[in-house]
DNA sequence: GTCTATAGGCAGATAGAC
DNA sequence: GTCTATCTGCCTATAGAC
């Protein structure tokens, strides 16, 4: 019979990349190893190559499952189908939620480290932003249909300052550790797009 | 006689901080080696521990360094003595000549992977964006003395903004190499505090 | 001040037993 | 699938000659 049921453990590979998002998101591409793995999951280095042959592919399958759960979360915001200010509310709560963790968001570090990265992680990066650009200008574009938003420029180029401020954000809260100088900016980045009242 | 005259060479310390600002820049900390800022300058990596004994000392050099020439940059916008939201543009171009340059900023960089540096080097990476922060607040005061701002919070919270979102922007628009896309998102953010015509 | 030589450790990666 | 053992190369750093 075929396991329905969920269970506390999780397979080797999603530990794995469990392990290594977080130590990416926190000390970056360059400043983690196979090794910091291996003992974070008491699994010998070997295994880990079993599973992700070379740093690389292991990097590829950390943004390909970082996106996909970003992108389910766009999903999840979409399905409770609130006004534009809302839903630009809980997207920077996402933002919110990884520096609570201590963490920097995995493209803006891996944006950081760029030039050293190979090309299959570079291009993944790319379309990491660029989904979360198309989702935030149908929103934005949403909210002008709506009113509840008003735009000076093209939805486009308020969806790049939306993720630009966010990642910058979360980049500059970090040295300070403090969540609240993130709400402070990410609150007034929003609030400049919001319409005056009617 | 003591040498008044500038001359086309520089002294070993500052060639050797120059490569490793560059490589510092655009592969960040833990993303270049001794070897590498040896090799650029055809000397060897023993020579650089003479100069510096060691990857922290180093480091800690290289944001001093950054931090003064960044604050004789405000100095001398300082003393054009223009209006705030020129000063404004004025700082955003510094950002826009390091991106121009393929760089991050430095102390941008040096956040990400805040978390791996020795402890001196992060109490000088809180210092430049204390400082910058300083330098912007009392820009924004004298625009709002002027009436040429319009803050809807305080001068402090505002400064932090434009901190966060230029470093966003910058970190953002790296993958891109795009600085077109820095230039929007810069003037989008200091246009939404320019006062309303009066 | 700069060099060669080298130490000692850790990186990513592989072979082969179980 | 996971292990031990090992390889090769690069890392930071130092010793000592010039």
């Amino acid at each position: 019979m075929a396991r329905t049921r969920q269970r506390a453990e999780v397979d080797t590979p999603s530990r794995i990349l469990d392990a290594a998002e977080r130590l990416v998101q926190m000390r970056g591409f360059n400043g983690f190893s196979y090794a910091d793995v291996a003992s974070e999951l008491n699994v010998s280095k070997a295994s880990l190559h079993y599973h992700f042959p070379g740093k690389a592919e292991l990097g590829e399958a950390l943004i390909g499952r970082y996106a996909a759960r970003f992108a389910d979360a766009l999903e999840e915001i979409d399905g409770r189908g609130g006004s534009a200010p809302a839903k630009l509310e809980a997207y920077a709560s996402i933002y919110a939620d990884v520096l609570r963790a201590h963490r920097m968001c995995l493209c803006g570090m891996l944006a950081a480290e760029y030039d050293t990265l190979p090309k299959a992680m570079r291009t993944a990066i790319i379309g990491f932003f660029d989904d979360n650009e198309a989702w935030l200008g149908g929103v934005l574009e949403q909210g002008q249909r709506e009113g509840s938003l008003s735009l000076d420029g093209s939805a486009a180029d308020a969806a790049q300052t939306i993720v630009s401020g966010l990642e910058g954000a979360l980049l500059v809260a970090r040295p300070y550790g403090d969540v609240a100088r993130f709400q402070a900016a990410a609150t007034r980045l929003l609030t400049s797009l919001a319409a005056a009242a009617p």
